[in-house]
DNA sequence: TTTAGATACATAAGAATTTTATGTATCTTT
DNA sequence: AAAGATACATAAAATTCTTATGTATCTAAA
């Protein structure tokens, strides 16, 4: 399911942003938005993402509520208070780490 | 010396980057070139960037010349042909995949 | 003058994240 | 009936990075 690779820790904050802007989704809902919305380019792995859903559970960033659609099971994850707060930061982080890499590969441009 | 975590494969992009706006470069010139670039922000340990450049070297990306300054050892890297080749694609690589994360960290501007 | 900090290289152990591969099960379409 | 989509899951391996060390020289400060 992979074709453009992850860049290490973005996959995170993919999902916490995804949540802050859909209030609740499950995990094979994500792999489809980031899809669709990379018109492809990007496709998430679920070895990736089940691990890392779990694990931001743990960590009480996200909750889970089940549900039963179709005789299938659904896993609705939202994001916690803490959740919250954490997605502003990641997302901060990576804003600042985009800059940082456009100063990094445009180097002319920094020196005015 | 890390602050800021890099994003994995970032640190090739980087390097090869550098080499290809300043022709030859050595390690330590490099940590110091990204410290000042991102004003502190950004710090290559020398235990990713060793490694990194023996591996580009092994894959015939770097080549490299020894000097001798001051009586003590430096070990210049310039990009070989494949390298310059490979930096293109590197960057167009992350330009892609910095547009992708704009989409999905800002899912809405991506819906018109 | 000796000590701390900067310069310059290097490697090894461990952590973290991701890919690849595989498995189960249900539903839908061909 | 079979293939593909939907929906979850985990384990092994690969990759990349951090942290911790080590060596050695030069320079500036105490």
């Amino acid at each position: 399911m992979a074709n453009t690779k992850l860049y290490k820790g973005s996959l995170v904050t993919i999902i916490l942003r995804l949540l802050n802007e859909n209030d609740k989704m499950y995990g094979y809902e994500i792999t489809q938005k980031v899809r669709q919305l990379t018109k492809g380019e990007l496709k998430i792995t679920e070895g990736a993402l089940y691990p890392a859903l779990h694990k931001l559970e743990a960590e009480g960033l996200l909750k889970v509520e089940v549900q039963k659609v179709d005789n299938r099971l659904r896993k609705y994850y939202k994001l916690t208070e803490k959740g919250e707060t954490e997605t502003i930061n990641k997302l901060k982080e990576l804003q600042e780490y985009i800059k940082n890499m456009q100063v990094l590969i445009n180097p002319k441009w920094s020196l005015q």
